[in-house]
RNA sequence: GGGCACGUAUGUCAAUGGUAGACGGCUUCCCUUACAAGGAAGAGGUUGGGGGUUCGAGUCCCUCCGCGCCCACCA
């Protein structure tokens, strides 16, 4: 008797096979011998260095590794690309972090040294996630691991800036930008947050110089108009209309600036005439070029006051300057009231400080031809395809048609260094290399441009840069356009977007066929967890507490919904998991004897014993269905399925119907037989299984007494066996067998009838009950010849059946489909009153739907618009019903 | 301000316009030698409210209520 704990314990599995696995190449595409095999690829979302596994990763890495375990087990090359990314500001302000402590700052260290201390940290450090994705099991090609910021990455980066640059698609400009006062960075749109604020409106009273009175202006930031260099209003507006062009007498300042005309103004708001400050405010600053305004730059890179501001504001922070200027108005009479107001305001993403928009010279990347291209991509070809397309299909493209120009400096020291340099002169020259650049300036006294680039932009070239590009890798040949990007919703922007044009551009190829969008997993409350909130779920908890497989299925299930997370649900799958377990003991303490079959099946499926030709059926069927499932990314129905597969078909009706031939006392041809069918039905559930329960579906696939070998993919022949490399069952269709299932249905139904009344009846487990069954010609046959799966699982000492209805008395009985009935004659035992209740009950469910019916039929329109079809299935349903209800009423009429 | 989702059993979620389901929880019975992390049998729903289209609506349309998300240059 074999040796097995009866509670599946997790972390035994969790912890061998992994390393086997990677040591053994599994998850590298050379496994696969297949010249002609298709090619299946993946790049993972490259986690920041910096962090560590959360719930979203964990989701998304599950679904990505169900959908290359399942494509490696149908021979797929599969390649899932894993990398890590150098993530710029986050990873600078953890250094920096760690200097302070020290009593430093970057600046005491220099470039050169703080770089040099960053990679140290990242060694040291860095990517605590990767051993954590190793526990989740993902089947990633750590051969081919890439961090954004190794020299073959690097190099790519500077390529594709040096050709955009040539073309004229990446520019240096001097423009009004996201500043961030705390990181000292410029920040693009996306890396800017907008909270709702409570502030005050303050309104401004300015004098004109050449007439009496004054125009009076609103706005949220008093201190900015130290700046003004004009006021604006809309040239329709009546109220003003008169004094467009005139001058007016700036407060405090006393600078003399004009009145002047936009339609941007909105008449309604405030008072109609609106202060302008172009070189602090993204609107002002379009509407001075419009007027070709000056700009006055009275708040520095430290959100202070400066000199230009006036000698009473400079170094002043820029919130006490707010309440000097306040002063100073009221003093002046300048202020005629401030309200409250409620806004919002801009804050960097990462530190939350407000934003200030300055003037400064910057790179940056003109989208309108990129995004022409990916716009080109998804109208002409439909790529990629988005999953769930509505509503992303719309939500990209509305993007897309808005975007704007994309700011790609960033003043930090971690990242990619822009590859231009300076001339003594100021000549600006893009290289690739300071050498290309001394060699185009002809001179060696070049002075590099000390801003790196955004770290999405070198994300945006993941999908070709970690393939080998600019070269014209085998890689690069063979697994781009990858098949599927897996991601959160929040980077479809920032990331998927990009990748999508910047592959088009240099490739020519959309960088991904499909993008499947995931859910968002919220905790109870139905808030999204964070850091802040201190709400998240960690992973690796729940790991621990149920076990990978568990987990994995309970996020696998959750698909493209948010769902709160609810850990009952793991502990459902933990149940399931520890059902498999049990049932593949079960199979395995009655194996002997079963591996001398080799071909358990293979005795034509006519000879079979119904439930074996029954799980066949089923087995195809539910395989079929997840194959189709998981190329349509419809995880949550696959993984119902494979649950009601494993557990109700297989646990609950094909064990207990094998029971008796596969735990005969005797050996004989028979039994072993019946116990190869029950291990091979097994083995390939558990193949089946496999893509979403890697760990417990290689523990049991081991211990089973199968030819390994021989269950491996002909990809992958020659291999060490192992489940990952076993062929994924296709679902055959000539297996499917609609006579077996009805059949079996009968069978079911006639037991669960008679469990019905035991229980309702009160009849004890330990009675042993009489069978009396009426049925016609074919169903009698199907009962017949499983009498004694029928005696055993109602627990009947006799069963006899024959073609008539001739039915005792005292007995309480139930009607089946297809005109069969079943008593259960119960001497003197029966409560007659009990019996009946039982029976009217029924019987007034069944008139209830019959009602239902007969008013649906009952409709001309019905009868005359509804397709035949339906028409017709209702009418059986009556027949069905009608017969069982006359059954019913003859078995009340009995009884009283 | 604009746009997009969602609201189904006590909880978390499913349901090509055609008999509203699953898992958990709940009730009753059972430690039947694969599994009490289990087995058997049950109870539980006017699909947020109202209106419309249709032979037929959880599903399509309108509206109201509720809870979210995204985008945005009204100072």
């Amino acid at each position: 008797m074999i040796d097995i704990p009866k509670t599946y314990d997790p972390k035994e599995a969790e912890a061998s096979h992994y390393a086997r696995w990677e040591e053994r190449g599994y998850f590298a595409p050379e496994i696969n011998q297949d010249p002609e095999a298709p090619v299946y690829s993946i790049v993972i979302p490259p986690p920041n260095v910096t962090g560590s596994l959360h719930m979203g990763h964990a989701l998304q890495h599950t679904m990505m590794d169900v959908l290359t375990r399942h494509k490696r087990m149908l021979g797929y090359r599969t390649l899932w690309l894993p990398g890590m990314d150098h993530a710029g500001i986050s990873t600078q302000l953890m250094v920096t972090r760690e200097l302070k402590k020290e009593g430093l700052t970057r600046h005491d260290l220099g470039r050169a040294k703080f770089v040099e201390r960053v990679w140290k940290w990242k060694e040291e450090y860095g990517g605590q996630i990767l051993n954590q994705i190793r526990r989740e099991g993902a089947s990633v090609d750590w051969s081919r691991f890439k961090f954004t910021m190794d020299e073959d990455l690097s190099s790519a980066v500077r390529e594709v800036f040096v050709r955009l640059y040539q073309e004229g698609l990446i520019y240096r400009g001097n423009r009004i930008v996201n500043w961030c006062p705390n990181d000292q960075t410029v920040l693009s749109d996306l890396e800017v947050q907008r909270d709702p604020y409570k502030g005050k409106l303050y309104y401004l009273r300015y004098p004109f110089k050449n007439r009496a009175g004054a125009i009076v202006v609103a706005t949220t930031r008093p201190e900015t108009m130290l700046g003004d260099t004009a006021v604006a209003v809309n040239p329709n507006d009546e109220r003003y209309r008169a004094v467009i062009g005139e001058t007016l007498i700036l407060p405090i300042v006393n600078r003399e600036i004009p009145v002047v005309a936009d339609e941007f103004v909105e008449s309604e708001f405030g008072t109609g005439a609106v202060k302008v400050t172009p070189a602090h405010d993204p609107n002002d600053y379009e509407m001075g070029i419009r007027h070709g305004l000056e700009q006055v730059h009275v708040i520095d890179r430290f959100a202070r006051m400066t000199e230009e501001a006036g000698a009473d504001f400079a170094g002043l922070d820029r919130y006490k300057a707010r309440e000097l200027v306040i002063e100073k108005l009221e003093a002046l009479e300048a202020l005629e009231k401030t309200v409250d107001y409620e806004f919002s305001i801009s804050k960097c993403e990462r530190c939350k400080t407000v934003i200030e928009p300055l003037i400064s010279t910057q790179w940056f990347c003109r989208m309108e031809p990129l995004r022409d291209l990916a716009l080109a991509a998804l109208r002409r070809n439909s790529k990629p395809q988005f999953v769930p397309q509505v509503p992303y299909e719309k939500v990209y493209v509305d993007w897309l048609e808005n975007l704007r120009d994309w700011t790609i400096s960033r003043q930090l020291w971690w990242g990619h260094q822009i590859p231009a340099w300076y001339t003594t002169g100021g000549e600006v020259i893009v290289a690739r290399s300071r050498e290309e650049a001394e060699a185009k300036a002809g001179t060696n006294e070049l002075t590099q441009d000390e801003d790196v680039l955004d770290t999405w932009f070198s994300s945006a070239l993941w999908p070709f840069s970690t393939l080998g590009w600019p070269d014209e890798t085998a890689d690069l040949k063979t697994f781009y356009p990858t098949s599927v990007l897996v991601t959160a919703r929040d980077i479809i922007f920032l990331w998927v977007s990009r990748m999508m044009m910047m592959g088009l551009k240099f490739i020519g190829e959309e960088a991904f066929h499909d993008v499947y969008v995931t859910g968002t997993v919220l905790d109870k409350h139905g808030q999204r967890m964070s850091k802040t909130k201190a709400n998240g779920i960690d992973p690796l908890e729940v790991f621990d507490k149920y076990g990978v497989d568990a987990t994995r299925l309970a996020l696998a299930q959750i698909g493209s919904t948010d769902t709160r997370w609810n850990e009952k649900q793991v502990e459902s799958y933990r149940n399931f998991a520890n059902k498999i377990w049990n049932a593949a003991r079960f199979c395995l303490m009655n194996a002997e004897g079963a591996a001398s079959i080799s071909e358990p099946f293979a005795a034509g499926s006519a000879n079979l014993p119904l439930h074996d030709r029954w799980i066949l059926s089923r087995l195809n069927r539910t395989a079929a269905a997840v194959n189709k499932q998981l190329d349509t990314y419809d995880f949550h129905a696959a993984v119902q399925e494979l649950y009601h597969f494993f557990w109700d078909d297989f646990c609950d009706w094909y064990i207990e119907l094998s029971k008796t031939s596969v735990t005969a006392e005797e050996a004989s041809a028979e039994r072993d037989a019946a116990r190869a069918r029950l291990i091979s039905i097994l083995e390939q559930a558990l193949r089946l299984l496999h893509p979403f329960m890697p760990y417990l579906t290689e523990e049991l696939w081991q211990k089973l007494p199968v030819n390994h070998a021989r269950l491996q993919h002909s990809a992958y022949a020659g291999a060490e066996p192992s489940i990952m490399l076993a062929s994924f069952p296709r679902g055959e269709a000539s297996l499917i067998d609609e006579r077996a299932e009805a059949e079996m249905q009968a069978v079911i139904d006639l037991i669960s009838r008679v469990r019905n009344i035991r229980s309702e009846m009160n009849i004890k487990q330990s009675d042993r009950i009489q069978l009396m069954i009426a049925a016609k010609s074919d169903l009698k046959t199907v009962f017949s010849d499983s009498t004694d799966q029928i005696a055993r699982l109602t627990r009947a000492r006799e069963i006899s059946i024959d073609g008539s209805s001739e039915m005792p008395k005292a007995a309480a009985r139930a009607v089946l489909a297809g005109g069969a009935e079943v008593a259960v004659p119960l001497e003197g035992l029966i409560d007659f009153e009990q019996e009946r209740a039982r029976l009217t009950r029924e019987k007034e469910k069944l008139e209830k739907e019959s009602l239902k019916l007969a008013t649906q039929l009952g409709n001309a329109d019905f009868v005359q618009r509804a397709p035949a079809e339906k028409v017709e299935e209702l009418r059986a349903r009556v027949t069905d019903i009608a017969q069982r209800n006359a059954a019913l009423e003859q078995m009340l009429e009995a009884l009283s």
